[in-house]
RNA sequence: CCAAGGCUGGCAGAGCGGUUGAUGCGCUGGUCUGUAAAACCAGUUUAGCCAAGUUCGACUCUUGGGCCUUGGACCA
């Protein structure tokens, strides 16, 4: 009885993820039956895309398996980044009016209560910890080379050698630290942050506190036609990550919560969307991993009896056949899409009518806008 | 601290003491496809890090300052 209930809840922890370091310690830590403190820590810079959206639906399976959800808005690691107006203050003020309502609004779509999830403000947590804090981040700091700090670095969306100031190491060391000071046993983050998990999980080795486990979730595509660059190891075609997502500098390339639905569907139309080509498609990316999450999703395709009528998908597989045979237009997927978008982000729409968050999302707009 | 090179449109990146800022990418619009992409056509407005000077006239020359890059010096 109880090993099933282990084994479903493994399930439901892992059945998203791309990548868990390593299945074996997650196992071992369920069978112990000690609580899981998941964290995912977020800079306090652009604004709020579907993949929040997605990184919610993960956190809401995580906690249906008893698994305790944190969220650091990292407003000291924007400061060190250089983003939004390069002061710690509007970080700080930001991650509260803005970054902890959206991800609320986030949770509210995915049909998850907004209160049961620890919204941790970096400053305010470093001051009540005071000098054990910074002590961790000098600890973290010795325990790794400058070589492996620079590799982690280009989580911030940066390539190494964009790197120019002393800050941008430090930057990894308090991500390291932030994970043992809450801790942290299970340390979640998109797969483009791997680097910084890894060197924490060494650290931790080296410091002699418990390797986190770590665990990636996918990243969604943006909407942007992919960036193709050759695979080294295999040499075949693969996608630049950085290029791939979804970014604050291509707008179009996502599609934020509080959108209103006519622009959600003029983003949508203007995917890329190849007929008949399953790989590298932005919006079958999204239909794979947003949509159909988890077994019982459906999506509606409504059209024209001319072009086969309404059919309605249980299934990714299903839809990806038909698409790779070109029983499935990209317009009519497009559509359905767009709709399905529409339905689910209504309650982030509506959370973002209220004057204050709104306020918020105006200044946030205007920082990144340019 | 010293030296060399750089700082031009959203980005990359030419040329020139004076007249229409090359080219590429991006972006916007159009044509073509039942989407997008590709292709082709059109558009992208008051560019020159700052200051002073030389000059009839400087983005282009001189000097000072700022920032970036690389190298050196100090520590040895």
């Amino acid at each position: 009885m109880e090993d099933v209930e282990r084994n479903e809840k493994y399930k439901l922890i892992t059945r998203n993820l791309e990548e868990v370091l390593t299945e074996d310690e997650l196992k071992q830590l369920l069978e112990s039956g000690r609580p899981l403190r998941h964290y995912i820590g977020l800079e306090i810079s652009g604004k709020a895309h579907v993949g929040w959206v997605y990184m919610m639906r993960i956190i809401k399976d995580f906690q249906e398996a008893g698994v305790e959800a944190n969220i650091l808005l990292a407003d000291w690691h924007t400061w060190l980044n250089k983003k939004l107006d390069g002061r710690l203050e509007t970080a700080k003020r930001l991650g509260r009016d803005y970054f902890e309502q959206a991800l609320k609004a986030a949770a509210l779509c995915v049909g998850t209560d907004p209160e049961k999830i620890n919204f941790i403000l970096g400053s305010e947590f470093y001051e009540k910890m005071g000098n054990d804090y910074w002590a961790l981040v000098v600890k973290v700091a010795k325990a790794t080379t400058i070589a492996r700090m620079l590799r982690s670095t280009t989580i911030m969306g940066r390539k190494e050698t964009e790197i120019s100031d002393t800050a941008m190491l430090i930057y990894p060391a308090m991500q390291s630290a932030d994970i043992f000071a809450l801790g942290i046993n299970l340390a979640h983050a998109g797969m483009d942050q791997r680097n910084v998990h890894v060197v924490t999980r060494d650290a931790a080795k080296e410091l002699g506190f418990e390797k986190p486990i770590a665990v990636h979730h996918h990243l969604l595509q943006g909407l942007l036609p992919p960036v193709l660059v050759n695979d080294p190891k295999t040499g075949k075609k693969i996608m630049d990550i950085e290029a791939a997502k979804m970014s604050k500098s291509k707008p179009d390339s996502a599609i934020f919560i509080h959108d209103d639905p006519e622009e959600i569907k003029r983003k949508i139309n203007k995917a890329y969307c190849p007929e008949g080509v399953v790989e590298f498609n932005p919006i079958l990316d999204w239909v794979k991993h947003l949509i159909f999450f988890s077994e019982g999703e459906t999506l509606e395709v409504r059209r024209h009896a001319k072009f086969g009528g309404d059919i309605t998908y249980t299934s990714y597989e299903e839809l990806e056949k038909d698409y790779a045979n070109k029983k499935l237009h990209p317009l009519d997927l497009k559509a359905a899409v767009a709709e399905w978008l529409i339905k689910t982000l209504e309650p982030a729409r509506k959370y973002f009518d209220e004057p204050n968050r709104k306020a918020a999302l105006d200044e946030i707009e205007r920082l990144t806008s340019h």
